[in-house]
DNA sequence: TTTTGATGTATCGACAAACAATATATCGGA
DNA sequence: TCCGATATATTGTTTGTCGATACATCAAAA
């Protein structure tokens, strides 16, 4: 089993959701910030100051696969997940889980955490 | 409500967990590294280098007082929530479960959700 | 007795990532 | 014409994590 929680996952669950977003259909940045931005009922605004060095590093470790398109005046840079970023999406996903539930359980031991279903609108606590 | 999520949290959960473990109670930095290992079945390591730094900013900032023990030949520095440490723990953890739903909800979207596992607290099977 | 390993706190330097600011360019509409 | 949205990119600043290192106490094994 896991041994240990990846530091990178303390920094870097931005990476598991663009990878994410990503996994859903093959976008180019702006479209990327938009998909993250409303995916996340606008919790999540990813600066491009982020997202383009963030797109560069993926591509560089071969998790995803960019491609230019200049059929129109715009230059729109797509990127794609390839199999490696799929693979990779999957086991993030699963440390993800596990690191998210060992806070949860934390929490749920000083009872600061409200039942809540995931997918539910959240039915907002007192004050 | 919750306007975006604080990038803190894409790094910072580390805070959120510190405090939680506080919050049971007043710990000295070797036992809170002993507490954090067992609360997550050994799976987050907090390395010295990272604790100490870290509680010092916990106290710089007002969320934990500290006090030393010189009673026994091992000096122990007690660290302790203050309540604006508290107050803080709270608004961290809506925080984290705000972002922890969006990315539950991003893999949900794209099924890389596996149903749940022993001590999760079971979402709600269907949206 | 000496040495080892656990306990206990702390700092330093290297490294990486997030971000604001800035630059550049296209395009539609007021 | 000018402005705001679209679109990509880099730079410099800042911050946090981590390994390495340092120092000290103590109990138990060698």
């Amino acid at each position: 089993m896991a041994d240990q929680i990846e530091s990178e996952l303390l920094r870097g669950s931005l990476d598991l959701m663009v990878l994410s977003v990503l996994a859903q259909s093959p976008k180019y940045g702006y479209l990327l910030q938009k998909a993250l931005s409303d995916n996340s009922q606008q919790q999540i605004k990813l600066s491009a100051g982020t997202m383009y060095p963030l797109l560069h590093r993926l591509e560089e470790a071969g998790l995803v696969s960019s491609r230019w398109d200049e059929t129109t005046g715009r230059r729109r840079k797509w990127y794609e997940l390839t199999a490696k970023g799929r693979k990779k999406l999957v086991k993030q996903a699963e440390l993800w889980q596990q690191y998210a539930s060992c806070i949860t359980r934390l929490l749920n031991e000083i009872q600061l955490v409200v039942p809540a279903s995931a997918s539910a609108p959240a039915p907002a606590p007192q004050s």
